[in-house]
DNA sequence: TTATAACATGCAATCGGTTGCGCAATTGAT
DNA sequence: ATCAATTGCGCAACCGATTGCATGTTATAA
């Protein structure tokens, strides 16, 4: 078989006597071609099993029908799903992914930035790193003229269109539904780290430990990278306290895992003496014993959300578009870890 | 800024008065350009701020530096690691990865290879559909003289280099276990589809059975698709068999966590009357109650695995590489949900 | 019948790097 | 001092598809 890849427009117009111009033209269906040529190209092109070649296009164009995504891991859940959203959109319309992952390193993100603009990606998605602190590297991104939309882990120093979900909104009714069960001695798990999430979380906590009354005590914010491991330790610190906490609330599921493990490893009874919510509704959260209040964050949604608003942006192209900053809500999934009043 | 976009090697060149070759011999390296001219180069590339196309590179050279995987669905825990095992390798070696999703879906299947071929990946990682019955559209890939490795769901119609576990082996473990743990009445979930993985599992279930003298029994053999919900109704139509199990061995975890739901909600103790057992080691198994024995796949590992075997393989290029057939061991994950014997 | 429009296709440049070949200049050996 | 070898760089073609402009042909109008 001589069918070693390669198959061009020329050969297709070589075996009609026309020129490659007028294949190029009849493949696009431009109306300059008559219906007559159109079928004859189309019909050489399956027979000689012709393959376009994207990448003479590209270059020609300027667009590689390709956009890049930033997650800082790929294997979580939460970005599994956002990335699958993004997908499904991003397919329909003819588009294709390359997904890099950031593994929450500066230096990473960079580089990935660097090798997203040279493989001439037409825009970039991104949730950025927990170690991000400056941008510049994005604003690359914004320079090459390029759109860039961020998800989940924004920035307000950037400007550039966003889609998140509100974490404060998602914390205060966590805080709040626990105050209504009951509890007024509540624990948070947080992270050191500035990232806009946590937070916006943290507030939420305060502002409705605030608006029922209850005094803020820092013994009982605990901050940490918010891992299983991570989880277990913040829940053995606060049981060393003189007043335990009657309810803790994790700003991430795994380390509301780790806090439910050591719970029970000490037999303090969930939600009875303990009450426990997480944030993301990770899918493990139904299946643990009891199973885990969180707050939904709707990623595949989220993911198609941001899609959305970046292929909105694309089509406007160089026109100034203007950053938009969409905020979808959160939904409070209460399970059994927390529910004492059935 | 004039910097919209588009500094090419020819306006390094006109500055230097030079020509666009020497600066790209320069770029790459190249012995012939002296030192002096390729340092000027760096640093006029860096001032006008330079970013390579590598869509002109690609071409020129027909090498994308990009590679394609396709996995059914890209937010499973497992697929999702896999991903990030041959991302990690790729990256290393300046490869971009560009993910699609077949949704199982074998007319999906067909369109993301075009998709991806179209794009001119240097390359395909894929893992088979649960509905992909026949093959042509892979052997598109080979026709096209670029390499394909299959991972986890392949085949043995294609002549080409497989990375997967011993699915057999992991089976055979998991029941050799729980008839040690006592258990002599075993149930099997599995899958109607005629994919090798649960092919495999239930072959080295029968062989388990019969290597201790356990008569196979077809009743307690239940096929499903495997999800959550399967599993649960798979484990009622066990309850209703006069002689009940006191073992279920399902080939999936989230099928497995069903049947743990069902047998809870019947106050069956777990293992003492039932023991259980899934396939995968997905994160949330550690996190159930009791925690759940499983097999792990070391889907990281597979990852990383199938990229090597796959550089290995895009490096030899033509010359007729032998496909290799990689089996993984597995690992039984022994948990409280099977351990009667402490 | 002739000028004009409408139509179908060809020509050639272009996108940005890459590379075989060639030429000039410098170096070294005799 | 002479010739060959080595070094450093330029020329121009090429990868495959796209597209503005030109050309040739046929149909319509005057």
């Amino acid at each position: 078989m001589q069918s070693k890849s390669k198959v061009t427009i020329h050969d297709i117009a070589e075996k009609l006597n026309i020129t490659a111009s007028t294949v190029s033209r009849a493949l696009n269906d431009n109306p300059r071609i008559s219906d007559v040529t159109k079928k004859a190209v189309l019909k050489a092109a399956k027979q000689l099993n012709y393959q376009p070649n994207n990448i003479a296009a590209a270059l020609r164009n300027g667009k590689s029908y390709i956009i890049g995504i930033i997650v800082p891991t790929a294997d979580r859940s939460f970005f599994a799903s956002v990335v699958r959203g993004i997908e499904e959109v991003a397919n329909k319309l003819n588009y294709k992914v390359i997904i890099s992952q950031s593994y929450d390193s500066h230096e990473k993100e960079i580089q990935t930035i660097d090798a997203l603009l040279s493989a001439r990606v037409d825009g970039i998605i991104a949730s950025i790193g927990k170690n991000t602190e400056s941008f510049d590297h994005y604003k690359r991104i914004e320079r090459e003229g390029i759109p860039l939309v961020l998800f989940d882990r924004t920035t307000d120093l950037l400007e550039v269109s966003q889609v998140m979900i509100d974490d404060y909104l998602g914390a205060y009714k966590v805080v709040e539904h626990l105050i209504q069960q009951g509890c007024s001695r509540i624990g948070h798990f947080t992270s050191p780290k500035n990232v806009s999430i946590f937070r916006e979380r943290l507030r939420g906590y305060v502002d409705a430990l605030k608006n029922y009354g209850i005094p803020y005590d820092e013994e009982l914010v605990v901050k940490s990278n918010l891992q299983l491991e991570d989880g277990r330790e913040s829940m053995k610190q606060l049981l060393t306290l003189r007043d335990r906490p009657d309810a803790v609330f994790s700003s991430s599921d795994f380390a509301a895992m780790g806090a439910m493990q050591v719970l029970k490893e000490n037999k303090i009874r969930i939600p009875e003496e303990v009450a426990l919510a997480g944030f993301s509704n990770d899918p493990f959260t139904s299946f643990t014993d009891p199973a885990l209040t969180t707050v939904d964050q709707f990623s595949l949604t989220m993911g198609k959300k941001t899609a959305e608003v970046f292929f909105e942006q694309l089509r406007a192209g160089k026109k100034e578009v203007v950053p938009q900053k969409i905020v979808l809500k959160p939904e409070l999934i209460i399970r059994e870890s927390s529910l004492r009043k059935k």
